[in-house]
DNA sequence: AGTACCACCTGACGGC
DNA sequence: TGCCGTCAGGTGGTAC
């Protein structure tokens, strides 16, 4: 799940249930996720202190420590968090655990173990060593067009290109480009201004209506591409089968009817 | 620079 | 029922 309105949402929810706790304890269940730092080290980092502030950026979910530095998550393909107070209710792969002082804990549960858990003292430095670019709801539209007028290659790869810009994942990709009725193996290049345009519009919407729907495939619009991307379900605009292809080895879907590629359409 | 391919890791699902 | 290949929403390295 973890794409860009994934990680706002669990945001929201570090939010409600953790922000503000003085943490008590911290249980390292994996250590394998961890990136730079150890167990010990981290329960020395955090025990006793609060967390106070809160930042994403792209997929990264950054959690300010007071006294200092940041905790930086990162949920790879099955993260997430979730609060619980009685021991029975600990998630079933939990990594890590923060117990707070007064009761309850936070579980960060990564069933695959693709996500990180890091601290950072400078963020800003972080995100420029891993080269993580602007968040995606951060660009506005002249920004956007902008980034996107040098870049080569084929669009879909583009927009999950977390330098080009951050957040973006294979889902959401194939859902914007649905909306801005653009085929994924388009060549950026090809794309005009207008089509740029139109594709940060499609952004803006596709990742706001996400959040709102608290980034639950169940709630989303019924005629978005999502929910149809099953074998043999149809276009929910057109009617016409949906198609499948591979894109840098993702499982991509479209309509092939409703995005065309822009070479094909500006020959006519 | 862009792309293809492999690896990391675990579990669910379909076919035989 | 059981085994096995395939697939999954992310990222990083390597080689062309």
């Amino acid at each position: 799940m973890p794409e860009l309105p994934d990680v706002e949402v669990f945001g929201r929810y570090f939010e409600r249930h953790a922000l503000e706790r003085t943490v008590e304890a911290v249980e390292v269940k994996d250590a394998s996720l961890l990136e730079n730092t150890s167990g010990a080290e981290l329960a020395r980092v955090l025990t006793g202190k609060r967390f106070t502030d809160l930042q994403r950026r792209g997929k990264h979910l950054a959690v300010a420590v007071d006294g200092g530095g940041w905790v930086v998550f990162h949920f790879g393909m099955t993260g997430f968090f979730r609060y619980f107070e009685a021991e029975a209710d600990e998630p079933e792969h939990a990594r890590v655990l923060f117990r707070f002082k007064g009761g309850g804990a936070l579980a960060y549960d990564c069933q695959r173990k693709f996500g990180e858990v890091r601290l950072v003292q400078d963020l800003e430095a972080f995100y420029r060593a891993k080269e993580v670019g602007p968040d995606a709801l951060s660009l506005d539209r002249d920004a956007f067009v902008q980034r996107f007028s040098d870049k080569r290659g084929r669009i879909k790869n583009a927009l999950m290109d977390q330098s080009l810009l951050a957040g973006v994942g294979n889902v959401y990709a194939d859902e914007i480009l649905f909306h801005a009725r653009i085929h994924p193996e388009s060549a950026t290049s090809d794309l005009l201004g207008a089509d740029l345009r139109r594709l940060h519009d499609a952004m803006r919407e596709v990742l706001e209506e996400a959040i709102r729907s608290d980034a639950n495939p169940e709630a989303l619009p019924a005629d978005w591409l999502l929910p149809h991307r099953l074998q043999g379900d149809c276009c929910p605009r057109c009617g016409e089968p949906l198609g499948k292809m591979e894109i840098n080895g993702r499982p991509t879907w479209l309509c092939p009817e409703c995005q065309q590629k822009a070479a094909v359409l500006y020959q006519h």
